[in-house]
DNA sequence: CTTGACATCCAAAACGTTTTGGGCTAGAAT
DNA sequence: ATTCTAGCCCAAAACGTTTTGGATGTCAAG
């Protein structure tokens, strides 16, 4: 049993009130009271029960983070680089972390509500937003305060930090470009996702300003798994006519589509230049080295657990909502396109 | 603000008892109450205040999970999968997981002892342990509930669950001599990490048995990740006489070890044969897939959370310590070894 | 008419903390 | 001698729930 304040009162022959306000530093107890208090709760170990304290101060100092599992056995180091920034930064805050994870879908939304309702967190974290968010929605109309690594097509009033997929996108075009590609694949990620749909109109974009048409044959669709990059690149490469390049919606799935190419004992970067999007760490690990776009996961991790801790205690965000530049990170998995037969 | 006990009491005019009461399905409340309870609890969207029900049952349905984050940034789907299975079957318990990430050290026994006294949590969840575990001794020694993936050297009346190392690495090498290999080295993961340790002796002994000699050029120190397993395989390979064969301590590490190899254009699988440990995702994704002996990390993540939940629940364990078999995984990372000039 | 038995309801206590609103004493000021 | 002030302390209320231990009313059996 560990200690509670009124053992600490018995022991010393005081009010748990003064007990209290010892520990809690004010200034109408005694030095020397405050000192005994101080030195036998160190002595007994004391820590103050949380749940009594949560009851009376109606604040719980625990943050809800609600990991979207897409199947029961998943593992992508985009979520555990992730949960290290919002540990850590909570941690360093005097916060705690409040983890569920169910799969997208009603069972989800009932999820959120049970954490706001139960006044279980004083906020949330909401990743891998998507398009028309019920999550989002949610709390917006139970005015609950959070903070979402990613924007919504449907809100805008919120707080959020994402990086912008635009330029990342038009980067890595542009580079395939100047690498003479001009025959350049897509491979999207999940419609749903809000992320996956900026990412995909910036392809039609770049595309478009660099003069290229885009092959409806070249595009192809993943679950954002590695799995997923490996089937969609082996529809590519059963292709009689294949593009020389291909760009991938995130890093997993670019990973993916390298093992399908090696698969065929071809040569990613020269026979297939790929780039991919996140630099989640195994990138810089693969043979070769994956190019991609690197956006700052871990730091946008922290970032988005401070704002939301800021929010909770009544500071205002002098930057709300934060478009960070992703950087291109050149590697080994793109090359010089192959020379194309001249046809004059 | 979410609804509360009294006001469905005011609302239907009556006592906070008998609301909760009739909530909590007691006998003592007529039906026609009952319905009425029910039906403007849930017109009111009433969800019980957690912290509340906590404070009065003296459970906070909560288990905890403190992650030994090594580093700042961190991404090892081995956590990622791990997270998933204590997740996934604490949701099917309806309990919730509180987690906090912290570095080894004395800060780590600070937090779980914070968990503990401040009963935020009703037991913990132990990953990656220690053979001379202080988290493991402060829980003996409160008599705190908790269940721990992997053994400890210096206590052994716990509950456990572990992959059985030792016939695992007997495998790995049987499959290794019996590929011709007869020189193989191992890198070793932090010492002290009891898989590692017990890896390691695994390793002396299943050489001893096939009469190998372990040849301590070839013994090499890694700290799991993918650099740390790069660095090692590069010291290897500039050995002037190689191992043909190297196990590795997890996968990870034996990821990092077969992009060294082929960065030096060498072939893994033929000019080195490479075995990991743990089957993550990403190792039936790499280039070759790599051989590997098999833990099953999500289904051992429910079967520690499901079993601390049993303890929690004043059930008894049938088998508090269950030693699972692995499995090893052939794929493509292992070949024969190159036929040896003969010396007769 | 009384007594039980049963059905239905509720006031009060409890969980452990913090906050509110004083109370008491000693010494200084009037 | 009285009032005021500081300094130190504490009882009680409050947070929202569940549990305890009745209270009340009705109806059937005696």
């Amino acid at each position: 049993m560990p200690a509670r304040l009124k053992d600490i009162a018995a022991e010393l022959d005081l009010s748990v009130t003064t007990v209290s306000r010892a520990l809690a530093g004010y200034s109408d107890v005694s030095p020397q009271t405050r000192a005994r208090v101080l030195a036998t709760a160190k002595a007994m170990g004391y820590v103050p029960d949380a749940t009594a304290r949560r009851l009376q101060k109606q604040r719980a100092n625990v943050i809800g983070f609600i990991v979207p599992t897409f199947g029961p056995r998943f593992s992508d180091p985009f979520f555990s680089e992730l949960l290290a920034g919002i540990g850590n930064e909570a941690a360093r805050r005097s916060y705690d972390v409040l983890i569920s994870t169910v799969a997208p879908g009603p069972a989800e939304t009932d999820t959120y509500r049970r954490f706001i309702m139960s006044r279980s967190v004083d906020g949330m974290i909401v990743v891998r937003t998507r398009s028309d968010d019920a999550r989002i929605a949610l709390m917006l109309e139970n005015e609950f305060p959070f903070v979402s690594f990613g924007r919504s097509a449907n809100y805008s009033d919120f707080p959020w930090v994402d990086t912008d997929g635009m330029a990342g996108i038009r980067a890595a075009v542009d580079h395939l470009v100047s690498l003479g590609h001009r025959n350049i694949g897509y491979l999207r990620g999940p419609q749903e996702l809000m992320f996956s749909v900026l990412r995909w109109q910036a392809f039609v974009r770049a595309m478009a300003e660099n003069n290229l048409e885009i092959n409806p044959e070249w595009i192809f669709h993943g679950d954002l798994s590695q799995g997923g990059g490996r089937t969609a690149a082996n529809q590519l490469l059963d292709l009689s006519n294949r593009p020389s390049a291909l760009l991938v919606g995130n890093d997993l799935m670019a990973m993916g589509a390298m093992t399908a190419v090696q698969q065929r004992n071809l040569v990613v970067g020269q026979d297939l230049s790929i780039i991919g999007f996140d630099d989640i760490g195994p990138a810089e690990h693969t043979h070769p080295p994956l190019t991609t776009i690197r956006q700052p996961i871990y730091y946008i991790a922290t970032q988005v657990t401070s704002m939301l801790i800021q929010l909770l205690e009544d500071e205002t965000l002098q930057q709300p909502q934060q478009l960070l530049t992703p950087e291109l990170v050149l590697r080994g998995s793109t090359g010089p396109a192959p020379a194309i037969p001249d046809l004059t």
